[in-house]
Formats: structure tokens, C-alpha cells, sequence
DNA sequence: CTATAAATTCGAAAGTTGTCGAACTATAAA
DNA sequence: TTTATAGTTCGACAACTTTCGAATTTATAG
């Protein structure tokens, strides 16, 4: 209970660690854009989703990128769901709703 | 000018991983709530603004705080101006709006 | 059942970070 | 001029991160 302030500030510096490397802010930048509220959801947006697409479009190995993912996944910034042999991923509205109050107060 | 938006990301992570570290972003925390608009600036306040009393706060030595604010310093975050023997420190405004909208889009 | 496609896990190499104490610099007080 | 206070810089070291390629798992297609 004494911890709670404490709790906050290092879930939050864990959030902002995930994003301090630019591979995966370019992924998070990459989903919420997906995702943004009147955004008309098309076919071809929705196949970039997943992990593969995600690492031709950063230029790096797919080890790489779900190893980012991975690390996105931990602190509650984006959700993945598997489809067929590929796995769908966006960013959970929620966290972007947090960031937003965090720095508005 | 075909970099600007990779340099627009990596700027962004910059400021990210400023923040991603606890005793960073306690300092940010710190200072940010001294000068929230509606503060009256109190003389007690504006004490605890010196990196020796941050230091204390935090439980950290003075050269590792010293480490600490000249990054922050170093990607926009704070402000510092000697007064004295001492260093005050403030968050610069702009960067807490930059951060705002980033998160609004 | 076998082959292919998509993603994860593992181990290693190279690089970065956080922390401290000691030595140094800048300012003010006696 | 000497002493005290406030910060900075430096070097060292352990811990953590980023990245890759190879081996492995999971799911579909032939």
C-alpha cells in the first residue's frame, strides 16, 4: 500500500522504456494509426498488422521484431491474437487513453 | 528532407527513453507539478527545484542526479540556470505539450 | 504424412546504461 | 586567502539491451 505512488512511476517508465527504442515506437506509431477512430478498417490495412509485415517494413528479422513485440505485449502496450499461421497485433486503446492523462493531468 | 520523419521518431524515442528511467521520471514528476498552471510559486517550492535537493529526495548521490538532469537537459525535458552555488531546474513547457499532442494526434 | 509459411525461443556478440566514489570547478562566506 | 557548499566530470564495473542466425514450434496446404 505505501508502494503505491512508486508502483505508478516504474509502470509508467516501463511503458516509456518501450517506447524509447525507435523500432518499436515505429510499430506502435504503425498500429495506432490502424486503429485511430474513423479510420475506415480495409483489407489491406488490416494484413499489415501482423508480425511478418511489420519487420519488412522496419527492415529487420523477424526474431527481432517478435522479440519487440514481445516487449510491447509486457507492459500493456498493444494485444496480439493468433490467426491461422499468423498473429494480429494492435495497440490497446486503453494505454493511449493513460499516456494522454498523464502528460494532460 | 526524406529523413525528416525518422528523425521526427527518433527525437520522440529520445525524450522516451529520458523518461524511462525511475529516478528520471520522478525528477520529471517533481518538477513538472511545481509548475502546473494554478501553482503559486511558494519559496519552499521553488527550494526544492536545486539538483542537491533532488538528490536528497531520491536517495542518490549528487554526481549520479548530475547525470540524470544533463540528460534530461540533454533532450529538451528541463532548463537549468545557476543561482548562486546552486542549480535550479524546470521542465520546459513546450516538450509536456509536444508530449500531450503526440499522444492526441 | 510431408512440405511450406509464420512466428517464437535460444545463445552469443557488441553496445549502452546506471551507479558510485574520487578528483575537480565554481561560487559564496569567514 | 582560506574554508565550505553545490555541482560536474571521470573512470570503473556490473547489469541490461539490441541484434542476428540457427533451431524449434504451430498451423495450413498439397
Amino acid at each position: 500500500m505505501s508502494n503505491n505512488k512508486t508502483k505508478y512511476i516504474d509502470d509508467f517508465a516501463e511503458v516509456f522504456k518501450a517506447l524509447s527504442n525507435p523500432h518499436r515506437l515505429k510499430i506502435f506509431m504503425r498500429l495506432v494509426s490502424c486503429c485511430r477512430p474513423g479510420t475506415v478498417s480495409l483489407v489491406d490495412e488490416e494484413s499489415s498488422a501482423y508480425v511478418g509485415q511489420l519487420g519488412e517494413e522496419l527492415e529487420v528479422v523477424k526474431s527481432t521484431v517478435s522479440h519487440h513485440i514481445k516487449e510491447l505485449k509486457r507492459v500493456g502496450i498493444i494485444r496480439t491474437e493468433r490467426r491461422g499461421q499468423k498473429i494480429a497485433c494492435w495497440v490497446d486503446p486503453n494505454i493511449v487513453e493513460a499516456l494522454k492523462e498523464f502528460f494532460t493531468r
